[in-house]
DNA sequence: ACCTGAACACCGTTCAAGT
DNA sequence: ACCTGAACACCGTTCAAGT
């Protein structure tokens, strides 16, 4: 008889919780099958693995991302408020940053968040594959900076400064820099613009 | 009987070429010992465990990077190279992506290279917590190309374009735009220059 | 149709015991 | 001092068997 106690989207909320909660290597299919009242062996039937959780899991998340319109606010706020709102993301989700780096396949939510960001580098002068480069180069750099914060390190941080000098960037740095790095990048793409209005 | 089979700088060496050849999760103590001829276990008398492999590892990398002299071929080509050259050891180490994220500690290697970098941007005229955020700012967009193009990815991509839409970038793009968002960043940092000479 | 239990082939790590 | 073997507590995944 089915019981119907799981379903696609209860596994996928509940690895999410899992994995903000206990990080990346917290997420496995025993613990997820036993916080759904389960045994892992359960979540098979429907799901095809783990590789699949991770995606449904990656491409819930990006849902949530404001895609704010360009029009009115120009499209340097916009690009600036998008960056922002994806970097707060990733300190939302740390274990994002690990399974960013597949090229493909993306979800729709992902596909949906590029094709906006795109328009709006689009906005502001940019065609086709300039377009492109900046927004790549912007996603990149905000990525690139998540990673650096990222909480959910591969290794831990053991003995931090032993000779008393804070060589390491403090969470503080990194977020700091987030705000430089972008204004530099802005300026050096806003140069670039083909013509000028 | 001492055999001496076993040292920290073979063990080390070994542990570089199985994440080479076999990517980030080939990495296992158990093959890491056969592959030196014993078994898992009698590496942890070299070595605290894997954590400590895995950052000898990547500090031992560091190593092999050239830290140009910015005299003579200018700040803005030193900074190009360093940056070029960084890129380059990340795609013949992919696995040093999801062992990167760590803000501490580094090792000697790696923190000798940051010094290099900064002292690039000193000489371009930066100062204090500007040359710092020059750096890092560089450092984090390299990083974050790496990863969009690192082929060890956590999610192995399977159908790649459902619609004939090559949506995801192929690995020349992520290279070609590594030189765009350089220049970008770059003539972004130029424009802020204190002063100029 | 949906789930359980046990199994398979792995992990990192520990530790008595050997030499 | 250096290594082995077996063990412990985990993994992802499969699959017969239950209901």
């Amino acid at each position: 008889m089915p019981r119907n106690a799981l379903s696609r989207e209860q596994i996928v909320q509940a690895a999410i919780a899992l994995l903000d909660s206990e990080g990346a290597d917290g997420l496995s299919m025993r613990r997820l099958g036993s916080r759904l009242g389960t045994t892992g062996a359960a979540v098979y039937w429907h799901v095809e693995g783990k590789e699949e959780i991770l995606l449904l899991a990656t491409d819930a998340v990006w849902r949530d991302m404001p895609l704010p319109d360009p029009e009115g606010i120009g499209w340097r706020t916009a690009a600036t408020t998008m960056a922002n709102d994806l970097y707060a993301m990733l300190l939302r989700h740390p274990w994002l940053v690990r399974t960013m780096p597949l090229r493909s396949p993306w979800g729709p939510a992902r596909t949906h968040h590029d094709d906006h960001l795109l328009s709006v580098y689009e906005a502001a002068g940019f065609t086709g594959s300039e377009a492109e480069q900046a927004t790549r180069t912007v996603l990149t750099f905000v990525l690139g900076t998540a990673l650096d914060s990222a909480p959910d390190a591969a290794l831990t941080r053991r003995a931090v400064c032993k000779d008393g000098e804070p060589l390491a960037p403090t969470g503080q740095d990194v977020h700091r820099n987030l705000a430089f790095g972008l204004g530099a990048i802005l300026d050096g793409l806003q140069s670039r613009l083909p013509t000028r209005s």
